[in-house]
DNA sequence: CTGTTAGCGCTTTCAC
DNA sequence: GTGAAAGCGCTAACAG
């Protein structure tokens, strides 16, 4: 039904070669042939299939952006970043939403690759079956970029922060202040292996020589074994499992600033005040972490500076398929950001 | 370079015709020669080209959502809901942002044109440029569901809230707490046709016979005309721009809750309490409103709901695309919220 | 149940 | 400068 290039070309008199060569500036047509054709093209409404194009020039300019969590602002960050540098070059950034299921994760980045995108960039939490979905991609010499995660072995760029210290630096300002109980909201301990962060709160707590409570590492829920990506409500539900604990802790890192506003309001539902009570800090300091009363202590990561190196990294080697270049993996810092959702412990604090 | 069904066919010993077969699940196959076939598309990696099987069935399974803030939570609680229900259905659905600028919101759509989406939800703010670019897709007899917006004359189904009358009921609250100088910021005055809440703000200044002054109509920067989207930022630099005002206002009513959020910020920087010296509403009610201190009051719009029925209205018209259903315009009602940012308007309430 | 066949709409040599 | 022709990878009759 709509217009196809040869219809175009019948209109204008000439052939679809030629159109193409309108539509596409490429090669050289007459400028009254030009005329003609444009006005044809814009009588008729066309608009080129790209299945077509794509199928027959192999060539596609479109970029796959593959995010977790819609919800986080963080990750909208980076998405926007990559799209706007994409844009720069003349590539369209599409986000596939991949919510909170593995399945649906595969299933977006499937569809890239079965439009066959010029190249993806990939910002989820890794897992073995993604990981064996972005090889399929690079079997097929589709550049992929990972954001916030690495893949051993693969010759895969990445770029990501140091999460592993920003949580360890989290915990060790919490220990510095003179907390000793100290929780993470998030995450199980059995996730430690994907989510760095707890790995730094663990490592902290070791060097420190506390105890490692496994009741105060909460994933949010009692039911669930922990979410893929925490929320607000992860936070909120989080911080009233640990409510309910014989000895209370004082001081909760939570796996990110999301979580952490939960975990200030459920706190604040029974009665608790922060930081005079329960020090809270939080991580990848959104807009807001500053903003918030009190003022969120929490990690901050360059996420902008993660997006313009994944777009960079993703542009280059998708307009230079055959340079060998090494595959790259970038590890920014984080830095702690102390603000004043976090106070030294006040020992017999009670009332 | 990576392997076609051609491929895969010639591994198995059969033909391209039983390969889609077995790969659409289509048609009968037997046992034996599904098998056969299965393992050689697990061997050889194949991923089915898209663009062949569109460009030849004219059916695609990707919908397209269309937003133009990313940020805004509002916007991704839509584009969330209308992935979730198209998922159940078997469609995948791909974010396109549009950023700040029109140019790069019709960019966004003609690629889901050229791709030939299956259907698109559309929530952005209308112009004139995206609506000829929406047409053309309908002239196509590609399904299109505007979110948030509607589309005179043309026969396209809409779905949104009555953002007019919030922005009334919004104002109205302030007025009836005793308010006579009242601000808006997000948008300027002449974009009062675009953005209803600035309509309904209007409305109720009008119809309590107030002044209905320009200044206290502010884009957020005295050099733009006014954003296409408001956020925090645009909050915090409009809030700074009412204050420099030599008869301050009183209270102010924010385009989105972001914008509150940054007007807010702004009120404090400058020693100005909420609601004791200036009372704040938002609008949208997205779950930070209710959280923070003091909680926004904010007006509310069933944003599931929208998506929801966004999304039903999409799929009903890809399934069934012959049956002549009359377009829908559905509004829905928006409630106001009445929290802790507003108060009664203290007379002579300096210090 | 499986193979043959004819394109889908476009790009791209290669001639003229 | 422009056209003719071949074919990208797949689907969908139609035979058999």
């Amino acid at each position: 039904m709509p217009p196809t290039l040869t219809d175009v070309a019948r209109r204008a008199g000439t052939t679809g070669a030629t159109v193409s060569r309108v539509v596409n500036a490429s090669g050289y047509v007459s400028a009254r042939l030009r005329a003609t054709v444009e006005a044809a093209v814009r009588e008729l409404g066309y608009v080129p299939n790209a299945n077509a194009s794509v199928l027959k020039s192999r060539r596609s300019t479109t970029i796959g952006v593959v995010v977790g969590d819609l919800l986080s602002p963080y990750a909208i960050e980076l998405a926007d970043t990559v799209r706007a540098m994409a844009a720069q070059r003349g590539y369209t950034t599409l986000i596939g939403s991949a919510s909170e299921d593995v399945a649906s994760e595969l299933s977006v980045i499937e569809v890239f690759h079965r439009q066959r995108a010029a190249g993806l960039v990939v910002a989820t939490l890794p897992t073995e079956e993604s990981d064996r979905e972005i090889e399929r991609l690079t079997a097929h010499r589709t550049p992929v970029v990972l954001l916030g995660r690495s893949l051993e072995g693969a010759a895969i760029d990445s770029v990501s922060a140091d999460f592993r210290r920003g949580g360890y630096l989290a915990t060790r300002h919490l220990i510095e202040l003179g907390h000793r109980r100290i929780a993470f909201v998030g995450a199980s301990i059995e996730e430690a292996d994907r989510i760095t962060r707890l790995r730094g709160y663990l490592d902290a707590v070791a060097e420190a020589n506390l105890p490692a409570r496994a009741d105060l590492v909460v994933g949010g829920g009692e039911s669930t074994p922990g979410p893929r990506y925490s929320t607000q409500a992860t936070g909120y539900t989080g911080a009233q499992q640990l409510l309910r604990l014989a000895s209370r802790p004082t001081a909760i890192f939570a796996r990110n600033d999301q979580t952490a506003f939960g975990v200030i309001q459920a706190l604040r539902d029974q009665g608790c005040r922060v930081p005079e009570d329960v020090s809270v800090v939080g991580f990848d300091d959104i807009a807001l972490a500053r903003q918030a009363v009190p003022a969120l202590t929490t990690v901050s990561q360059p996420t902008t500076e993660q997006g313009r190196l994944a777009a960079e990294f993703l542009l280059g080697r998708i307009e230079r398929p055959d340079e060998p270049v090494e595959p790259r993996r970038i590890v920014l810092e984080c830095r702690l950001m102390v603000r004043g959702s976090t106070a030294r412990l006040r020992r017999r604090a009670r009332r």
